[in-house]
DNA sequence: TCTGGGGTCCTAGGACCC
DNA sequence: TCTGGGGTCCTAGGACCC
């Protein structure tokens, strides 16, 4: 059998753990630059704020029921996670985490398993205060729909499984086909012309049907919602790609300046490289001059430069992106989002011919000033061009909440009277 | 005037996810 | 005025090859 552990809107549940005189509020997470709500807590949503919902558009409604704002602190929901899933990992032979609050396990010769799933989640709400939902059943996607249930429904008292055929179509008859994993907007709106609308519709389909109308990837969907399981487990594998964006709070035209913030994000992909242990070959740059239709209405731009040799050294990767910077920036263009993203990325770096870089040394001092952080873990060596750079002089964070759990300045103070 | 058949590799973009 | 950030997988179609 197979387990998802979903932990309830997570970010509205970690700004309680600090702050418990939330119990019962509602409370809303806004994205980046204080955009739209990422994260509702249950009593916002019964307030009627819409996953997705510009700031702005909700402001009074936010007024009027008196809902609690944040500004996203990806620093402290990270640092919660980790442990959330620490203590799962703990209990089971095998884990993968899926998202920031999603992990799949896999329970095998456990003989009371919703006595088992009751206990775990005692755990991690002792353990981290966060409350979890957790679905059972022998895929994947079944066990991601047996979440939903344990989540809507207090009966299940988040605990919730599909361990029969009989339960399964149960399941499947009181759900809509676009709840189902896997089962976006595109594809709902067709299956609905085909007269499909719950997933046991989906679910009686002839296979050879679903698999021309909707390829392998749907072929996939059908045969988890029959209990036939076929979506890999995966424990950890490195990302095959890395990106690091961010929207600004105004139009950004200077050269120089856009050339530091993507100099520092270059610098970040690095970083995120070296954790995993790994070198990209190839990196891009993209600026938009607008977010929000970010994609296709954008008008975007991005350069692409290739590599000698696979690398997740700051400096080689700033100097790429500086490249890049130069191929795509225009004179005169005011923009509103940039990015750097690696891509090619392989755990060992095929050495190059004209190889002209000493790796030896650089790698000494990348070790060295690695070394050298201050109290909060944050590195103090830095390259030339990453300038002074602060993100948050380009970003809006008004609600901002503390760094509980990693900053030592910003630990919970607790007194006898209180 | 008439212009094959079969294959691989790469990339951009779509669809989906949290 | 103000609409996030970070991923994966798949497919179609172009480029190229013999």
């Amino acid at each position: 059998m197979i387990g998802l552990i979903d932990c309830n809107n997570f970010y509205a549940s970690c700004e309680r753990v600090f702050n418990p005189s939330l119990q019962g509020k509602p409370i809303v997470v806004l994205s980046n630059n204080d955009g739209c709500v990422i994260a509702r807590s249950n009593e916002a949503k019964a307030c009627g704020v819409e996953m997705g919902a510009p700031f702005f558009k909700i402001s009074d409604l936010v007024r009027q029921k008196n809902i609690h704002v944040f500004s996203s602190n990806y620093t402290l929901y990270g640092d919660m996670s980790r442990r959330v899933m620490t203590l799962v990992r703990d209990s089971v032979p095998q884990l993968e985490v899926y998202s920031i609050d999603e992990c799949f396990v896999v329970l095998e010769g456990i003989t009371n398993l919703k006595q088992f799933a009751v206990e775990l989640r005692a755990k991690i709400i002792k353990g981290t205060g966060i409350p979890v939902s957790i679905g059972l059943a022998p895929t994947k996607t079944l066990a991601k729909l047996a979440a939903t249930f344990a989540k809507k429904y207090k009966a299940y008292d988040g605990v919730c499984l599909i361990d029969n055929p009989e339960k399964r179509s149960k399941a499947l008859q009181v759900t809509a086909v676009n709840k189902i994993w896997g089962i976006g907007r595109r594809t709902f709106s067709s299956l609905a012309q085909h007269g499909v609308l719950t997933a046991f519709d989906f679910s009686q389909k002839d296979s050879s049907w679903v698999q021309h109308n909707y390829t392998v990837t749907g072929l996939r969907t059908w045969k988890e919602l029959n209990g036939i399981p076929c979506i890999d487990f995966e424990s950890v594998s490195a990302k095959k790609s890395i990106t690091t964006s961010r929207s600004f709070n105004r139009k950004l035209t200077s050269f120089d300046e856009l050339l530091e913030i993507v100099a520092n994000f270059a610098a970040a992909c690095s970083r995120k490289l070296l954790e995993q242990k790994s070198m990209a070959k190839t990196l891009l740059v993209f600026l938009y001059t607008d977010t929000r239709y970010a994609g296709s209405n954008a008008q975007s731009n991005a350069a692409k430069v290739t590599l000698d040799v696979a690398s997740s050294h700051p400096s080689e990767l700033i100097k790429a992106a500086r490249l890049a910077l130069q191929l795509v920036f225009n004179q005169g263009t005011g923009y509103k989002k940039a990015g750097v993203i690696v891509s090619d990325i392989t755990g060992v770096a095929q050495a190059s011919l004209f190889d002209v870089v000493d790796r030896e040394r650089q790698n000494r001092l990348l070790k060295v000033a690695e070394q050298i952080k201050n109290k909060n873990g944050e590195d103090m060596l830095k390259i030339a061009s990453q300038g002074s750079f602060e993100l948050g002089n380009y970003m809006d964070r008004k609600f901002v909440s503390k760094h509980y759990t990693t900053n030592f300045s910003d630990i919970i103070s607790v007194s006898a009277d209180s």
